[in-house]
DNA sequence: ACCCGTGTTCGCTG
DNA sequence: TCAGCGAACACGGG
């Protein structure tokens, strides 16, 4: 279930996975047309004796470049809510709703798996992936381009919509999720209810910086967690043991851990749960 | 049974 | 034309 952190988590590992690999076989789950929608799952075998080049993350996005038989082969793959990317060695049954399985050439599968199917994997031909209107729609990523703190100003000021519910509006920032839009507003010491016109260049600047804290803390607590880069996978939210690492999201009734006085509330906006400490934001 | 969920898209309204 | 809103998608866990 994945934002920012979560998507370039999994970007890293299938760069490690895939590096020179060429997909042997494929597999696709025939109940999880609406994945591969407006493709099919029998069009996916295009892939079989691609290999593997690029991958670039843009906000939640992945997309992944392989040199096919004729030509290059795109991949645009969206995790959606619970989507994920695991490796399986050779040998090892694979993963429970794995809707698709690529066999590489060092004998290793690697699943997309997907419990409820709001994601997206789609065969992008010739790899143009610059011809995609949702990918030619995303906002700046934060991690990649950085945060223009005058420009998203300029973006915000017209809208009378919640910040908080702007904060996930993808073409504005591309991967800043729920979480990560409450963590930040939470950093910034800003109300997720004021309209996104009313901050002032202050907040905006502040809220920047906070975007861009939230997500590197996030990813260095991956880090900790999984040991990137150390050769051990990194594991989702979900699976893993730990404690909650967030400052606020998912804590409603804990006391507020800037001003210890306010009490963390959860409220619904945009069918969405914000948690916010009422007496630090503003 | 009911509510909840790290996301996005679609159709309706003003 | 567009901002804003709510339903829908799909399925398991508490």
């Amino acid at each position: 279930m994945p934002e920012l952190p979560e998507v370039e988590i999994a970007a890293r590992n299938l760069r490690r996975w895939m590096a020179r690999r060429r997909i042997g076989a494929l597999r696709a789950d025939a109940r999880a047309r609406r994945l591969f929608r407006p493709g099919t799952p029998a069009a996916l075998q295009a892939l079989a004796g691609a290999r593997f080049q690029t991958l670039r993350r843009i906000g939640k996005n992945l997309l992944l470049t392989f040199a096919g038989k004729s030509g290059p082969l795109g991949v645009w793959s969206h995790l959606g809510m619970t989507g994920k990317w695991l490796r399986r060695a050779a040998g090892e049954p694979a993963p429970s709703a794995s809707r698709v399985e690529l066999t590489l050439d060092d004998g290793a599968h690697v699943h997309y798996v997907d419990r409820r199917m709001f994601g997206r994997f789609r065969l992008v031909p010739g790899a143009r992936f610059d011809g995609l209107s949702e990918i030619a729609a995303l906002g700046p990523d934060p991690l990649t381009d950085g945060i223009d703190a005058a420009a998203l100003r300029a973006r915000l000021a017209g809208l009378r919509t919640p910040i908080k519910v702007a904060l996930l509006d993808q073409t504005i920032l591309a991967g800043v999720g729920n979480i990560q839009a409450s963590e930040s507003l939470f950093r910034a010491g800003i109300d997720p209810r004021r309209p996104a016109r009313t901050l002032t260049g202050a907040e905006v600047k502040r809220l920047a910086a906070a975007i861009l804290e939230s997500i590197h803390f996030t990813l260095d607590d991956f880090a900790a967690a999984g040991a990137d880069g150390g050769g051990a996978d990194i594991g989702y939210v979900e699976e893993r043991q730990t404690e909650n690492p967030f400052l606020v999201y998912g804590r409603p009734g804990a006391p507020c851990p800037r001003c210890k006085k306010g009490t963390i509330v959860r409220m619904v906006q945009a069918q969405r749960a914000t948690f916010f400490c009422p007496r630090c934001q503003k």
